[in-house]
DNA sequence: TACGTTGATTAACAATAGTTAATAACGACT
DNA sequence: AGTCGTTATTAACTATTGTTAATCAACGTA
């Protein structure tokens, strides 16, 4: 593999610090950066007519982080992406990627691994928890997959990444902690 | 855009036809071929541990369907594909189309916006779908995105699909009626 | 025709989730 | 310390879903 690439890879890659609050993306934004969350917590949320956020998703160290209603329907943004925490990024452009990762069979896998896949690849995971478990299955697995999130996300941000009511959650870590007993 | 590639991709893409009941992918296989549905209806499901079948997702015309465990993950597929009725499908192997599309940057954008993009956008919005909406809101919209679905499949594998039991989306079809009168 | 299978509906009941409201715990700020 | 706002918990109630079983209709087949 050339080393040109990858120089113009790194020269095109950003590291970002990110103060709790602060916006990565707003809403309607067309932002087609991509973020790798080094450390800290990134949240994604859409507010509803009520005026309410809604958390979608939520992401913790080594997740890729992008804004997908750009980056895949070429639409503007429906969510707002904030740092939960101080949070500290690598970030590229990814017509900039694009560019060197297109003239570059070899950055190709690159590409297609890093970018997509893992983003990909928790989409389809959770359209089998969603579909396939009970909301009390889902929380449980949410917590073996993501033991890093619970305990530094408020549970009303989990529970509307889950599908449920703070409420509902609430009664359902009281159900299993009365089971465990 | 050379006329090249175009012939070498259109050498590869096969037309096949599957009978009612007929498999296109079993359990286990790491099959990577890409078919599109020309006419007719694909049931995705698995097989739980009574032996039920539970379908994942249906694909009628002009749907996208590839075996994402393998093509994602590089896993066997824990999914079975079949037609459900008498079905035509566009088909050509994964690795063929990348070796196609790998040396030719031209072919980049039909690689990603073909494959890829469709069968993930449909994944987003089935999350959001699974996560904001009610049973009962998740199946109108279903009804609304695949009209042409609905009296094409039995109720069972589209209550499956929404993530309910057919008892609940009996229950809600007859909500619904009771409410337009 | 008679039989068996399958899918949809309905009923009855238990379990769970949604909604609203009250309360308590906690931190931020004055 | 006191106040305010936020979050989690709990209660009370309603609505919905899951589960099981019975019934009915449709279909294919012996």
């Amino acid at each position: 593999m050339k080393i040109q690439p990858i120089l113009s890879l790194l020269r095109n890659v950003k590291t970002r610090t990110y103060q709790p609050g602060e916006v990565l993306i707003s809403e309607g934004s067309k932002n087609k950066e991509i973020f790798y969350v080094r450390k800290g917590l990134i949240r994604c949320f859409y507010v509803n007519s009520d005026a309410d956020e809604i958390t979608f998703q939520l992401f913790p160290e080594s997740n890729p982080v992008l804004n997908f209603h750009t980056l895949l329907f070429d639409e503007p943004s429906k969510f707002v992406y904030t740092a939960h925490e101080r949070t500290k990024v690598y970030c590229i452009d990814y017509d900039a990627l694009m560019k060197i990762t297109r003239d570059n069979a070899n950055l190709l896998e690159l590409n297609r691994s890093f970018i997509g896949k893992r983003a990909i690849k928790q989409a389809f995971m959770r359209i089998e928890s969603l579909v396939f478990l009970t909301p009390e299955e889902r929380y449980e697995k949410y917590v073996r997959d993501y033991p890093n999130i619970v305990n530094r996300a408020p549970d009303k941000y989990i529970a509307n990444v889950l599908g449920i009511t703070p409420v509902s959650l609430s009664r359902i870590r009281n159900r299993i902690a009365t089971r465990k007993k």
